[in-house]
DNA sequence: CGCTAAGTCAATG
DNA sequence: CATTGACTTAGCG
């Protein structure tokens, strides 16, 4: 036996909940996102114990996907092959275990309403910026050079309701599980550091904790983790969806798709 | 022990 | 694959 390399907790039920084990697998991504399949495979490669009653177990566990707020299900790029949508984490759930055990949380992660229906709208508006980014002509990805040219556009009654979500805690507890697996230099220290900017960067970076690495945009670096006002916001950047500049979707032309340029409370700095 | 998070079963899109 | 509900099981203060 060279190592036994994995948590080996060999045919025993590993102690954490579905939700941690669904939160360490799409945080060993490293988009920080992963559609059911892979979240499926982590558990099953890691964890010898859910290599059998599968039916059961993934039944429970996409359960846990739809009612957990903790959990946000971004469209899948058309372009890209494969089913079902990509899972990643809330932002402002990250803390979600810390202090705490991963058998069982202190208290659910509940959006408030008005929170929860602002994501939905955005993640809608998402789906059909898909649509149209990725019109049957040609899948011109925008994925790479940004490109963007337009100015910054406040609009029109972008009221920001900073709902009281103060978040002035710690980073993941997850990522120390997983990382015995995964060297990754990945996520740095300074984390934090790049809170409200008043200068250059001018995009929103969708789901600030799916990239890695600061994404360039017009006018400067976003760092993944910063709060972008948005009134700097001229589009959005995200890892699986590229970056689409504000201009082509006017509220006027495409009504209820202006929203997804908004900042939302809920996904500020972590 | 009580509260409530987590897990199960299963119907329904 | 995803959502939902009704109900059971079980962590933890």
């Amino acid at each position: 036996m060279p190592r036994p390399s994995r948590e080996s907790y060999g045919d025993q039920k590993p102690p954490y909940s579905y939700i941690s084990l669904t939160a360490m697998a799409i945080w060993s991504s490293p988009e920080k996102m992963l559609p059911l399949s892979d979240i499926y495979r982590f558990i099953t490669e890691r964890f010898p114990y859910y290599r059998r009653n599968t039916q059961r177990w993934q039944n429970s566990l996409r359960h846990n996907l739809s009612f957990n707020d903790c959990f946000i299900k971004i469209p899948r790029r058309p372009d890209r092959p494969g089913k079902g949508a990509y899972w990643a984490l809330h932002p402002a759930a990250l803390d979600m275990f810390e202090n705490g055990s991963l058998l069982r949380r202190r208290k659910r992660f509940k959006l408030l309403k008005t929170d929860k229906d602002r994501l939905e709208n955005e993640l809608a508006a998402l789906a059909n910026i898909n649509r149209f980014m990725f019109a049957p002509p040609q899948p011109s990805v925008p994925d790479t050079t940004p490109a963007a040219t337009h100015l910054v556009h406040q609009a029109p009654g972008t009221t920001i309701t900073s709902s009281p979500v103060q978040r002035p805690k710690r980073s993941f507890t997850i990522e120390s599980l997983i990382s015995p697996d995964k060297p990754s230099a990945d996520t740095e220290d300074d984390v934090v550091t790049t809170p409200v900017t008043t200068a250059p960067p001018v995009a929103f970076l969708y789901n600030p904790v799916a990239v890695a690495n600061p994404t360039p945009c017009y006018g400067g670096l976003v760092h993944p983790t910063s709060y972008v006002h948005p009134s700097l916001v001229t589009g959005l950047v995200h890892p699986h969806i590229g970056f689409y500049p504000q201009h082509p979707l006017t509220a006027a032309e495409h009504p209820g798709v202006s929203n997804v340029f908004r900042f939302s409370p809920t996904l500020r700095s972590v």
